[in-house]
Formats: C-alpha cells, structure tokens, sequence
DNA sequence: AATGAATGAGCCTTCATTCAT
DNA sequence: GATGAATGAAGGCTCATTCAT
C-alpha cells in the first residue's frame, strides 16, 4: 500500500477510478488484475506492486468508498435539520455527491453489499454493518418524530424509505450520466413530498 | 438433463437445494461445480453429468424458480381481490410459500437478477423480464386504486412497496430458519396495515 | 475376454465391426469406450466387461485383423504362383476379401499403423512389423525375379509396389461402397500391368 | 500469438520444435499442452498465454509448416527443370531441407493430412488442399511427358511416385537422425534413375 | 518504479473404469 | 449378465501472484 501512496494523487484517483468501476461491474471474483490494470492504463503487476493482492486493492477501495460518504456528510449534515424526511433528502444530496466524486462508487457499494465471495465476505461485513448503523444514527438522532401521526411507527417508515433509497441510486447507476442524477433524484424528493403530507400530523408539514 | 430425472426425486430435491444455496451465496462465475456436489454430497463429475454443464444448471435452476413461484401464484391467487394492499399481502405469501419449499430459492431469484456473468446473462435477461411482466400485471390489473387518497401516486407506491418487500425476503434468507418466517412477516403486514390507513381516503379501509 | 466369447457370436460380431469403425475413425485415444458401445447398441460398461479395458479391446482388434488377414491369405494364397506382378494382385485381392468381411478392418489397420498413442503403441509395434515381414516373405519367397531386367532391383521395386499398395486401400477405405472395390481396384491391376510391360525382359510378360 | 513472437528467437524455435515433434507423434488430441510444455522446457500456462489456444497453436504450426516448404520451394525451385524425373528428385530435396530446418516437420505434416479432430479438421482442409494443389501444379506443369514410352501413363506414375516419397521421408523421420539423410535420400534417388532408364523412350534418358 | 513474462493452483469438462442394482 | 450411475484422474484454460529485467 506505501507504494500505492508515493505515486501522483491524479494517477492515484485514475487507478481508484477503475478500480471502482470494475469491481462493481463484475464483482470481486469476477474483476480480473488484468481488466483493472488495463481500464487504469497500468502494467498487470502495478496493481499487486502497489496494493499487495487484489483482496488489498477491494478492501481498500471499500474503506475509501465509506470515507468518501462520511467526508460528503460532513460537508452536507446540517445539524440544525430534525425534519425525519429533510434528513432523508440530504442522505440522498450526500450519495449523489459522492457519485460525481466516483462515479461508480455507488455502484461499486451496492455491490459489495451483495459480495457474495468468502474471500472478503467477512471483511467487508463489518464495514457493511458499521455504515448502515451510521446512516441510522444520523437518521433518527435528534429527529422530530413527533410530527408523525401518533399510529406511525417512523422505525418501520425508515426502513422502508430505505429501501426505496437504493432503489433509487440502483437507477441512477443505469443512467450512467452524471447530467440527469437531478432529474431524477427529483422524482424521489417528490415522493418524499407525498409522503409527509400523508403521514404528518395536519399542520406539522411546514412546521 | 435427462440424467438427473432418473435418479430418487429426494435425491433431486437434495441436489437442487444445495445448488440454489451455493449459486445464491456465491453468483454464476465463483459457484464452483465442486463446491456444488460437495454440498449436495455427490461427486464432482456429477453435476456435469446430470446436467451437462455449470451453465445448464443455473439455466434450469432459473427455470424451476420462475416455475415455482407461478405454481405458488396459482395457488393462493385470488381474483376476487382488487384491494392493493392485500394484493401486496399475497405476493408476500407466495413468496414465503415458495421458500418453503426451496429455502434459498428468493436468494437464488435475486442473485440472478443482477447476475452480470455473459455466460448467462443473456439466457437469464428473458426470463427476469416476463417475471416482472407477469408480478406486474398481477399486482396492477382490475386493482381498486380508487381507494387512494386523489393526491396519491399508486405507482409510485408500488414501486415503493416492492423495494420494501424485496428487503423483508432479504432478512427472512438471514433468519435461516423456516419456523420464523411467519413472525417477521407478520412485521410486514402491520406496515401495509399502517400504509393502508394512511394513504386510503376516510372510509375506504374496510370497504 | 473370456465373458466376450460367451454371447451370441452374432452380437460378437457387431460389437467387433462397431469397434473397427469407431477405432479407425477416430483413433485411440479420441474413440470413447462410450461412443464403441452406442454404436454397437450395448451399455456403457459391457465394453469392460467383456474385454477388461479399453486398450485390451484395442489389441484384440488389432490380433484379430491380423488373424483375418491371415485367414485370407490362406484361402487366396496360390503356391503354384511365382510371378511377382501376380503375387501383388494377390495380396491386393486378400486385402479386398478382408474388407468384405470387416469393412472397417483395412481402415482400423492403416490407422493402427500410425497410432501414435503411447498407451498402445508398443504393444502394436510388434505386430506391425511381424505383419510386414510376413507380407514380404509371401511376396519374395519363390518368386521368379529373373524376368526382370538385368539392371532393376526387384526388392526397391517391392517397396515402392507396397507404398502404392496401400495408397489404393486408401482409396478404397474413402469409397466405403462396397459395390465398387473390384472398379477402383482394377485401375491398379493395370498399373500392375503396365509395369509388367516395361519392366520385364521382353518375353517374359506372359511367360 | 503477440506474446509468442516478442520472446527469444532461438526459445521460439525450440518451442515450434517441441510442438511439431508432440503433435506429430501423438496427434492433436492426445497431445497435451502439459506434454508440449515439458518437452520445450516451458511452464504449463505458457502454451495458452503464447498462442491462446492450443488448436491455434495447431493451426499456427500447420501455416509455418506449409510456408517453410513454400520457403525451401522458392530456394530449390528451378524453372529450366522439364524431365519428371529430376522435379521429383527436386520435390524430395525440398523436403528433406524443410527437415533439416525443423526435423519433426514432415512428420507432423502427415499426420496432419490424416488429422479427423473435428476441433481442427475444418480449419485444415483449406492447406492441405492448397498444398496438393501447389505440389501437383509444380510436378505437372511444363513437364516433358513425352519421353516417357508411348504405353506409360504419366499419371499413373506420378501417383505412385508420390507414394513411394512419403515412403521414403517416413523412413527419414525414424533415423532421428540429420547426418544420414543424405544417405538414406541416395537410395531413393537411384530408384528414380531406375525408373527413368525403364520407363523413357530409349534416347530419352539423358536427353 | 515499471513491465509483462513466468508460474502454478484451480476451474469446468471429459471419460475410462468401477460397482450397486 | 446387463445397466448406467458414480467416481476421480486428467486435460485445456484462466488468472492472481511472483520475479527477472
């Protein structure tokens, strides 16, 4: 990794680049040092020169994937914001930002979500486990979720906006076009909008 | 494949189990045919024997999930139903239903659904789209959207819903034990209960 | 072997013609104790029951195209011939008489004799050359050199008759219509004449 | 095939050296890549990371060998040469200089006439049929036929002629030995005076 | 530091042989 | 005797990793 770190930072972010791309495209086993070396326009050894062996590179990559939303949060977290759903639009705001840092980093996450390969399954769960207990965290700390109706249960509300947050990054990723993330993450803010008004309190909406 | 419907149907059913774990955990490409016949505890030159190749396999896994399920539709479809969210309700069971039968069979359904291997991606892409044709048409065909609010996209919903069921399958692979299924569902039908009441204009709950 | 000479000689016999054309064809190594057995319409495992292993099999046939060869040259052989040209008819007429038994046998022994196979090749080497040098002392013993002229040499001559010889069975083998043998061969015959013609003393043609 | 010609000439050689020695002593099935590998020094996965396959390492040999003859035509070739006789005697030395290049190459070639491997058969008709092609216009084109005695057909000749040279360099290859080629080639070429000294209008011989 | 040739383990597949039925 | 399911050793090919240059 050392050797990784001495080399220029442009020639770094070009080598993470296509590493992102090709592990998420084809998945650990799948990616080869070879698709990776040749898409970052390096020699085949380069990539075991510089991080050791290709479990290094996908583990690093996938401690970088994290640190790249943590840092977005901390860019974007606005600790004034309790509204549960402000808060669930800013979780987006972050991954769309993320994304025109890496493009493929989303999809590089989401597939490592569904890594299925015992090679770095256990190594990842743990990353895995700790960013979705920070999203929660950040979620539903400090949120007001007194503006629910009282037979709402935001727990169960929040999984499932969840859920439908990576729906929406999985269509992001088809685009492939950095232009349109937008338009359509508009859509989403959209259905956000709708389900305030149907699951606060009357009143509570713009409160 | 005419090999393998000569020998015990339990034996079969032992094979198949073992297949749709071990692709469902592990994808096309990393699933070797050796971890396969050492899960189902047979030779290694069998699975090549019974069913031609890793390829035809996973084909015909395909095939049987795809068949499964409908098979289950048939059972617990009721045409008499028009309210969506008991429609939503139904797929569930039908789903629960299926994983009775082949426990790794959703984990199996949605490992191939982002299958990305060429070897099969191609062969797979039909099948995933008539699938998703016929839940569709399922779920949206002669079903009262009357009930909703007027404000209330039901597709939108819809797609909400399904990104919310597709994680409940996901948590009842982890539980790994059939005799809890029901109790986590039960999770899930006191969130459609609650969508139902929210979303629903006054009066249309019960009707 | 011995549980082979027990069946039906019928059924001996169809498995035999079935293992001359799948050797000759393919080969050694290439032929499938699987494809021997569906072409003689047996199962599988038969092929070692009755002859040990597939190289067993191999040398039986070999042994028996020798001794079938023999046997026509038993029946063809005309000891009152000592004519050099006619000899050579003769051997031509056995080898014809022997396809008409096994249609295959002259195509498993011209494969045979450039088999490369380890497996088989020293046990074969032995009777190819045994097979040679008893075709040679049919050919040269008591044949009447002195019609030739005074400057050829009879044994160069042999040679190069024999190399011709088995171009012809070559040909034949392509045929595989048994109908026209005797038309193909007969274009031979008149080689053979013609080198009679010129190669002969004058006078010594019908002598 | 890049990375085969960037390494060492003299290692090429050695290589191509091995491979028509394997293939043409154990045909293209049974010849392994492991068996080719260790003849020629080299560790297995390197057949397939030079040629990319081991039927285009077949095909490759099968090109190089028909160009080594063309090359050795082109040297031995001599346009003013119209006795049958001596263009036989031409077509012999060209093989016989094509072995002394790659002493294993005639040998694979005529196994490669024979070759059944459907893997490869298709691919190598196109040269085999080319090279006949070629060998007989240069045998037959501008020769002066009319020395022979009105009675001989030149054809017929030629066919058996054609023979007996493959006789002979399968004589050659069992020497394994390049010193006495000379020699053994002098025997062949006193048949060919034979035959002219019979088979040529009287006057004829040395006109 | 950089290259890519070299190695060898592992994969899918084939198939001779064995063996339970 | 007969069947074909079962076994496991190779074979060709891929590719992570090593290493000479």
């Amino acid at each position: 990794m050392e050797n990784f770190f001495k080399i220029r930072a442009e020639k770094q972010e070009h080598i993470i680049a296509a590493a992102f791309a090709v592990f998420g495209r084809q998945g650990y086993k799948k990616a080869s040092v070879a698709d990776i070396a040749a898409t970052a326009g390096i020699a085949k050894g380069m990539v075991t020169y510089y991080f050791g062996s290709k479990k290094n590179l996908y583990l690093y990559l996938a401690e970088l994937g994290q640190k790249t939303i943590l840092q977005k949060v901390e860019q974007y977290f606005d600790v004034e914001l309790t509204d549960f759903f402000d808060k669930i639009r800013m979780g987006i705001e972050i991954k769309v930002a993320a994304m025109r840092e890496y493009p493929a980093l989303m999809q590089f996450l989401v597939s490592m979500m569904s890594e299925k390969d015992k090679d770095v399954e256990d190594d990842i769960r743990g990353l895995v486990d700790e960013a979705s207990a920070i999203g929660n965290r950040i979620l539903m700390k400090e949120t007001d979720l007194a503006k629910f109706r009282d037979e709402i249960d935001p727990h169960l509300i929040a999984k499932f906006i969840n859920w439908a947050g990576n729906g929406l990054v999985a269509e992001l990723q088809m685009l492939n076009d950095i232009e349109k993330y937008d338009e359509v993450a508009q859509e989403f803010y959209e259905l956000l909008d709708m389900m305030k008004a149907t699951l606060y309190k009357e009143g509570a909406t713009h409160a």
